[in-house]
DNA sequence: GAGGTTGTTTAGAA
DNA sequence: CTTCTAAACAACCT
């Protein structure tokens, strides 16, 4: 669930199911999903009010709730959930909001994020640590110092939340792909980050419009799983090498590899 | 059983 | 300071 585009397809489920809505009860199925709050202080904050925005940034999604906000994180499973109040308890459900028409639900198979909760007027870095700007809020002039002021794998300064917030494993291998540049290249290296630019504004434009990494034609994504995938432009055979501590997917005709 | 996974954090090394 | 690595977190899957 996790990556930029993903967030954003949760952040407009919370805006159409919760926004406007009072929060008339909340039910923890797993208490340690509140990473920094218990039960009790968590209603004291929220039973009563009303959801009344939700944004995103970066992986994170805020939703605030008149004097609090909530900082809602999918690790790798996360996902929010509508149902009507009398649903029963899905297996992996770990938060239950009962608003006064319908429930949203924070179920998360492996735990990995978690909900926070904070003041409205605390910035979230207290709560998220450092993290720059939104991938798709960075100028193009921003993105060309970042990049070429780095010696990292140009993958790993994409997916630096500190740097870049919003882009993860899928989406970078997406947009290096697309644009032509091996995922070690060094940012300092990066011959034509305007190209790059571009390709990671249509990739993140057109997967957040989607609320994921599109399974189509012409993505990467869509051979991601396979062995024998085949790169969609040249059928050249998919490597897949370890960068930034992650398996990057990457065809080696279209993006050679750095000397 | 082994090794893999769209996430972050931490410690330690180079 | 920057960068990289491994491990931990957790619950699956192949």
């Amino acid at each position: 669930m996790p990556e930029l585009c993903d967030v954003e397809g949760q952040r407009r489920r919370l805006d159409r199911f919760a926004v406007g809505r009072s929060i008339e009860g909340i039910e923890l199925p797993d208490t340690e999903i509140v990473r920094n709050a218990d039960e009790s202080s968590l209603r004291d904050a929220l039973l009563g009010a009303s959801f009344t925005g939700a944004y995103r940034h970066g992986k994170w999604l805020v939703a605030l709730a008149e004097s609090h906000k909530l900082l809602v994180h999918f690790g790798m499973t996360g996902l929010l959930v509508s149902t009507d109040s009398g649903e029963s308890l899905h297996r992996h459900d770990r938060a239950v909001f009962s608003l006064d028409d319908g429930q949203l639900r924070y179920r998360n198979q492996r735990r990995l994020g978690g909900l926070w909760l904070t003041s409205a007027d605390s910035p979230i870095e207290q709560i998220t640590g450092p993290i720059g700007p939104d991938a798709q809020a960075v100028s193009k002039q921003d993105f060309a110092a970042l990049v070429s002021g780095r010696r990292a794998h140009v993958k790993a300064i994409l997916m630096d939340q500190s740097a870049i917030a919003g882009i993860g494993n899928l989406l970078s291998d997406e947009i290096l792909w697309r644009a032509y540049v091996h995922p070690k290249v060094r940012g300092d290296r990066v011959a034509d980050h305007q190209g790059l630019y571009k390709q990671m504004r249509k990739v993140l434009s057109e997967s957040a419009r989607r609320g994921q990494v599109p399974q189509a034609q012409g993505w990467l994504q869509q051979v991601r799983e396979r062995s024998d995938a085949s790169c969609p432009r040249c059928a050249t055979a998919i490597e897949r090498a370890k960068v930034a501590g992650r398996t990057a997917c990457l065809c080696p005709r279209c993006q050679p590899a750095p000397n």
